[in-house]
DNA sequence: TTGTACGCGTTATCAT
DNA sequence: ATGATAACGCGTACAA
């Protein structure tokens, strides 16, 4: 465990000042003779110097890494952002640190701190809702916030990536209505959530263009947090007036909703027409196969990279961007015509 | 976009010097009198200040950050555990920063890079079994090393958590052979692994043990990369004499094995008894759910996370350790006694 | 108990 | 084209 070569020490053992060792690794801040730049690079390999990145960042102020700041790593939808992320950053040469909030405004407002004490040049975040003056605050300190999937109404100048949920849930619904659906369950995120807002509005959008009225116990807003989305489906399927289909349009919540629909013992699509948002890669290997509409992860994680990288180089205009890729629906066997024989 | 307080604003604005206001933040530092610490806190508290982890970093040597290097965030195995590592890692105050490697050696090189200029104080990994030399250099550079899951046989001096892949790969493949099925295939890890090796081996004992010689053709040690899982189900299944019972023991692709399973329209368990290496929580809304090894990954997490931090703060043995944890095998309806009528 | 001064490794600003 | 030197913000002997 012998201590790590600095810069010093290449420069004396190059027989040169450190500058020009500092000017061999960063080239655009001045020029450097080919020769006596080969061969500091020469004893740079020798010496198998690296330079420490906590020096770079206390002399230039910052540091080419993003914060990522996601509800769990064990939903497969946050998984699999928090892995396009890291592997866009990656090739544009930047670290990303991780950190949870399982949905709790606490480890969130604990996690923004830790971030700006890191001095992180930005911040990848689905929010949690709350802690609007601290994403304000970090703004302020010159940290670049990025949401993706969900925002903060409340919190205006905040660059947004996230799918055409209005639309979405409306190409959704109305495909339930097409089949003859009247009663359509949906479960969507909270309303204090633009995301959860947006997809209700699509889901009212399709009725209306079928004439169709909406029964208002038919909606429900569930947390991101805990098992809402289990329990509404129970509540749902309890009422007099069952639904026919469901849509799921709370992406956090898939997982414990499909799981109790499976503990219930539904049967899908005869007892049960079922479309939810995920693009997770066992949605195809229930029984049936789930249709769902398809969130274009890699989409939201290129923008949203692309977002945090160009608002820290300068590249951007000041005016908050929004950006929304379109998400397809992909039928599959989950869903049926709604049949004359009533459920029981 | 003000820049933020620096340790001596605070001093300053305390009316005291810039050591107190130090020792105020590490208590353990020195003391301070009980009237100035309140009067500091609070200017602190007024100032918002907050210390620049760069600047502690440059001085201390080192990071309260660990590494986590793993193949992808999409597979839920990797995913979960980084959930629990990075939620594990929060409650001792140190951030985890996450790479994926992508199973690619030239990858985790780079990886492994990176983190080295970042200075943390150790990395957890699933190491692809390449850079043998890195990861020993890594080491003698004061990085403390843990591997998760698997290791590399070549690299001694490494601490390890992993289950007891050759109990757990012994007891599937009896519970098999206890319902009479004789061809059981086995899709495993690379024999240049710890993992691949054991598993196959607890595969072997039980074949032993039942006194059933076991046909070559059946074991298929796939790599963890790419679709292997995919190939060798459709390889075992197109064997001549076919085998009636399956058990993938390669964590890495019990996705692409079940999908392929599905897409052949292989009916399970009537065609093929299925066991998978795997906690996923879909294993279970899948038709029929899946007989699986579970893997206690909150387990391998909490140890992995001891070990690093014990290693980092000294206050563990020299000796290299390794920690097993069981894992157990939890029937369910994806495996059915032999009958006596074959295969078609 | 408190304050001073220096070191940590790098970049940036100057002269040369 | 090159070299000396001052920041950068914090920890910490050491002196008071």
């Amino acid at each position: 465990m012998k201590k790590a070569p600095t810069i010093r020490d290449v420069a004396s053992a190059a027989g040169v000042s450190v500058s020009v060792v500092s000017r061999v690794l960063n080239p655009e801040s001045g020029p450097v003779a080919p020769a006596k730049r080969d061969m500091v690079l020469g004893v740079i390999e020798e010496l198998g110097y690296r330079p420490r990145s906590a020096a770079r960042e206390l002399s230039v102020g910052h540091t080419p890494t993003v914060g990522l700041v996601v509800a769990d790593l064990a939903n497969p939808f946050f998984a699999q952002l928090a892995d396009r992320i890291v592997w866009e950053a990656r090739s544009h040469g930047v670290q990303v640190v991780v950190m949870t909030t399982q949905e709790d405004p606490h480890l969130e407002a604990d996690s923004l701190d830790t971030l700006l004490d890191r001095s992180v040049g930005g911040v990848i975040a689905t929010p949690t809702g709350a802690n609007v003056e601290k994403w304000a605050r970090l703004q302020s300190l010159g940290v670049n916030v990025v949401f993706v999937d969900r925002t903060i109404p409340d919190l205006a100048n905040v660059d947004l990536v996230s799918i055409e949920n209005v639309d979405s849930a409306r190409q959704a619904t109305d495909y339930m209505l097409s089949l003859g659906h009247t009663r359509i369950g949906l479960i969507s995120g909270p309303v204090s959530t633009s995301t959860g807002r947006a997809r209700i509005q699509g889901y009212q959008a399709a009725h209306e263009k079928h004439s169709i009225s909406i029964d208002p116990q038919l909606i429900r807003d569930v947390p991101f947090r805990g098992d809402g989305g289990g329990d509404a489906v129970g509540s749902l399927l309890s009422l007099a007036n069952r639904p026919t289909g469901l849509i799921v349009a709370n992406t956090a919540q898939v997982q414990s909703s499909v799981r109790r629909l499976v503990q219930m013992g539904v049967r899908i699509p005869e007892d049960l027409s079922v479309i939810v948002f995920d693009d997770n890669p066992w949605t195809e290997v229930t029984s049936p196969p789930l249709s769902v509409i398809r969130q274009p992860i890699s989409m939201l994680a290129v923008h949203s990279l692309e977002l945090v990288l160009g608002r820290m180089n300068g590249k951007l205009p000041e005016t908050p961007r929004t950006v929304e890729v379109k998400a397809d629906f992909v039928p599959r066997s989950s869903c049926a015509p709604l049949l004359l024989t009533p459920t029981r």
